[in-house]
DNA sequence: GTCTATATTGGGATAGAC
DNA sequence: GTCTATCCCAATATAGAC
């Protein structure tokens, strides 16, 4: 591995671990024994390095958040996977969401990125939200889908945030991601057509198990 | 007005307008024509200024949002009320939703008065959409309460920094803050009796007139 | 590519005179 | 209570040898 990708990857691992804004230039190089200056070779700021994580935040939403046939759409085995993948990056990019709103605004270029990646999710979300409308899953007044997709992405992207405000420890659990993604379905699921019920409150009992603080210490 | 209480009003108004991390102490004795050394005569250090700051902020959400009787809870007035209640906090103490948990996280007594706060509010929103079951007025399963409250909570105290992430320039405007109870409504909505479907609609065209961006150059 | 040593910067905070 | 002057510190970033 490159020493370029090996800081990455320490940088991605200790912003996650400690908080970005506690982490220095000098604490990454030190951790992978090299010299700050040989950071500095390989990357012309901080800033540089977040870019970089970045970059694979957005090849990761792009991969995750492909919208499927509409056929498709009405398999719960699908919700499966966009929950799945809601909660894998906000754990993967977790210091990323604890810190957003401070490393998008020392970045105006980083801030255009992230406000064309959320575009796109906002476009797919939203036909997402139309397709289950059409398939008979969900009965969402039309005009109620933009700013419910709004407060769905809202909420994912501010979960991570809200649970460091709820709590005195620094460091998040993967189980309150868990019940973000709980949460989620949650809004949803006034919107729900009865007779999905029954995969409705499979995927509700299963993320919010996986949420329960008793399933954490394993560290799973 | 003492120095004290100057020194307090133009940190609020300076934190509100160019973000509390773009203000050092430096910069608020320079507006108000005293040297630094002054400033640091009246607070120990700029959490201290926080924390006089924060003490206002509290006083305000316990008086906005004591309960009420359980009649009273049923009329739209008081929604008005309590919904007002949200922008006015937002909006006054925008700074803070801004750097929450900067703010918090440099300062674990500031975080522990915080935590109670938000605690006693939880405590008392959860109790006013019992009321408004009981009143006939919602009609919200009694174990999504708690979660469906904690979602509200999350959306008002996040939302300045969900909006201050959408877009490139770091000034907020009252209106989309106005769009922000627009949306506790919008995920209210669901659970409505339908013959208080007039009532609600009074309310969400309301808000949502307010958070109409025409409105904002008006500056209101 | 990697190192050591150092320059730079800027905000937080204090000392001591008035 | 208020001032001026200054210290302190930590993180970013660079220079130049190896």
């Amino acid at each position: 591995m490159k020493t370029k990708d090996r800081i990455v990857a320490a940088a991605l691992q200790l912003f996650n671990e400690r908080g970005e804004a506690n982490v220095t230039t000098n604490h990454i190089a030190a951790h992978l024994g090299i010299s700050p200056g040989n950071l500095y070779y390989h990357f012309r700021n901080k800033n540089d390095i977040i870019h970089c994580i970045f970059l694979q935040y957005t090849d990761h939403l792009r991969k995750s958040f492909t919208p499927v046939s509409g056929q498709e759409s009405a398999s719960p085995a699908v919700w499966f996977h966009y929950l799945d993948a809601i909660y894998y990056v906000m754990w993967e990019f977790r210091f990323f969401y604890a810190n957003l709103n401070d490393i998008l605004q020392r970045d105006p270029a980083l801030h255009q990125q992230y406000l064309a990646v959320q575009q796109e999710l906002a476009v797919n979300l939203q036909a997402l939200l139309r397709e289950l409308n059409n398939q008979q899953v969900l009965a969402i007044p039309d005009e109620e889908i933009e700013p419910l997709t709004e407060v769905l992405r809202m909420l994912v992207s501010f979960w991570v945030s809200y649970q460091l405000a709820q709590s005195l420890t620094p460091r998040i659990s993967q189980s309150v991601l868990y019940q973000g993604v709980a949460r989620v379905l949650l809004l949803l699921k006034p919107y729900f057509h009865l007779e999905k019920g029954r995969e409705l409150a499979t995927l509700m009992a299963h993320y919010q198990a996986m949420g329960s603080t008793s399933s954490d210490p394993f560290h799973k």
